[in-house]
DNA sequence: AACTAATTTTGACAATATCTAAATAAGATG
DNA sequence: CATCTTATTTAGATATTGTCAAAATTAGTT
């Protein structure tokens, strides 16, 4: 947990201004956890009585993940998730029901993958697991 | 290179019906080679003189993804990529222009990948990885 | 040739994300 | 601390992407 001092400072020296809304957004996914998506954030802010509109939070989200304060990982069409990017780590999601759960990077840091022959430079490497829930797999099987 | 004899069967094989549309997808696919997105799908076949409405292309590649015919990529925020699934890979995608490459998987079957922990079984590892092209570093470069 | 269930089609709709221009606020400077 | 410059926010319109329900059609079967 950092205070608003912290967070100011860690924008700024990434060359970002510290602004009102983004010290906003860091403090929402700092208190309410992982896996929020854009509406969710929207949401948050609204219910924590500081409310951001929604092309704000996008402006902020794109501005820091850019800036590598924040992760945005895609789950499925039309389904980002916003996050802090303290620690790598990388996603589970039930083809079923949706859940969605984090699943520890075992590298820990990125790129935790090194491809074979790629046409660039990799500074980040996203995986996206699926399959079925241990939830799921117990209602399918009691059917 | 399949007919459409061929794929006819192979959608059969799977418990679906050979029906003109899935067809119409299978072939454009097959001719247009990777990467496409489902607007690209639908001028495609639009341009080939056999265009099917955007309503029939989700319903197919979601059918034919379900029974894993097709494989859908999650690129980024409301960036889904459609393409046959042949042989499992994973993908680079440039952060400055978008570009989209075709990174070989080492392990070249689903899953690829074994997480550590997880709450369900999962059947699929799908990696991204992000990063700058060689030709937008150059650029960068010469500035 | 007729039948049945799967599939396509249409069109409306929902969800998600982007863009532009005007208003505002952050940080620098004197 | 007042001013200035520029990054950033804001609001609203708009684009993009994907979903849904009901009627029409078609594949495969008998």
């Amino acid at each position: 947990m950092m205070d608003d001092r912290g967070l100011a400072q860690r924008l700024r020296a990434t060359g970002l201004r510290a602004t009102r809304a983004r010290l906003l957004v860091l403090e929402v996914l700092q208190e309410t956890g992982p896996h929020l998506s854009a509406d969710e954030l929207v949401e948050a802010l609204a219910a924590r009585g500081t409310p951001l509109p929604r092309g704000s939070v996008y402006n902020v989200v794109g501005a820091l993940a850019t800036h590598g304060l924040m992760m945005v990982t895609d789950i499925g069409p039309g389904r980002a998730l916003y996050e802090l990017a303290d620690r790598w780590h990388h996603h589970f999601v039930c083809r079923t029901c949706g859940l969605i759960e984090d699943v520890e990077c075992v590298v820990g840091f990125s790129p935790c993958l090194d491809p074979s022959r790629v046409n660039g430079e990799v500074d980040e490497a996203q995986v996206i697991f699926r399959g079925i829930c241990t939830d799921c797999r117990a209602k399918f099987n009691n059917e």
